[in-house]
DNA sequence: TATGAAAATGAGAAATA
DNA sequence: TATTTCTCATTTTCATA
């Protein structure tokens, strides 16, 4: 237990800096693709590739940009099935027995919720028959209550944060 | 490279070749971390640099790397609050209204779900304003019996598709 | 703008089937 | 023996001061 997993978990520890236009852009730019060149980058929103760069450096260390990862492909490495996981516990003891659900690499997302249920996991994993197996480690935690499984048939849209607002997206939008 | 970016949506335009350890390793390591080097991955592996190089351009060409993109700091962009909402739908016609509501940056996922509920939508939004707001555009779109909104408290975990499986998890030592 | 480092490419060698 | 994949060397591009 005594491992420094940091992998995911947020950082925050930034400056709380605003964002002008041009950060929102160029974070928009890595945010599709991060294999884009200062360069590149710079012709899209008309600054110098060391000027972005200065920008992007400014944008990393402030903790905006937490990290620059490869996204993966959940079928092509053998875990084709996505679900989210409700679980409902009893009280709030449930630190312990989740870290060690984190240590397996079917577990991407944990968070805390509101609402009718105290846990929201999102899992991905290789067969059905897998999804039952973790479904039995989530139990073996104890103070699980219920959970209730939702099974993704298909996914149409799956991004990463993205920089911009509504506002700056559509200006005639019938937003109230 | 002009390239047809869907923006994150799935290609899976590979050749179904099976990976081997080393790839997984790989993969791992540009997951968490894509600015290392071909030459400190390498080291990690026990390749070269050029053949890390080969095996990455491999993944990419198969579709198994779906991209390499910037993972941002929700809170840092002015968007705080994550939720997840579920939607039960009137028949099946979502798809039309569906597509004008991907259009919305706060949209981060959607996913057609097996369960009680037809759709489940991973939202970040800056405010409670901005989450009724989506709320309501979401009923505009018509077709929509009920939702259910599962507001996130805190985030435990969050990380991309991990290339490992439980059972080669114990082996793999940390790669770092 | 200039310098240094790392990525990309090509050719040869070794291991495997 | 033929195919695949690694290593080595070279060029070119990009990050960084």
């Amino acid at each position: 237990m005594a491992e420094e997993k940091t992998d995911g978990v947020r950082k925050t520890a930034g400056t709380p800096r605003a964002l002008d236009a041009l950060d929102r852009k160029i974070l928009g730019a890595l945010s599709r693709d991060a294999t884009l060149s200062y360069a590149a980058i710079g012709q899209d929103v008309g600054l110098s590739a060391p000027a972005v760069h200065e920008r992007v450096k400014r944008l990393r260390a402030s903790g905006t940009i937490e990290a620059t990862v490869a996204r993966l492909d959940g079928a092509a490495v053998g875990k084709p099935l996505l679900a989210f996981i409700h679980v409902d516990t009893e009280g709030w003891g449930v630190t312990t027995g989740l870290l060690a659900l984190q240590e397996m690499p079917e577990l991407e997302e944990v968070h805390s919720s509101a609402g009718d249920t105290n846990l929201i996991l999102k899992v991905r994993v290789a067969s059905p028959k897998a999804l039952e197996g973790l479904l039995a480690r989530i139990y073996e935690v104890g103070c699980v209550r219920a959970t209730r499984t939702y099974t993704v048939l298909s996914t149409h849209l799956d991004r990463p944060v993205q920089a911009g607002t509504t506002q700056n997206l559509a200006e005639g939008g019938p937003v109230k």
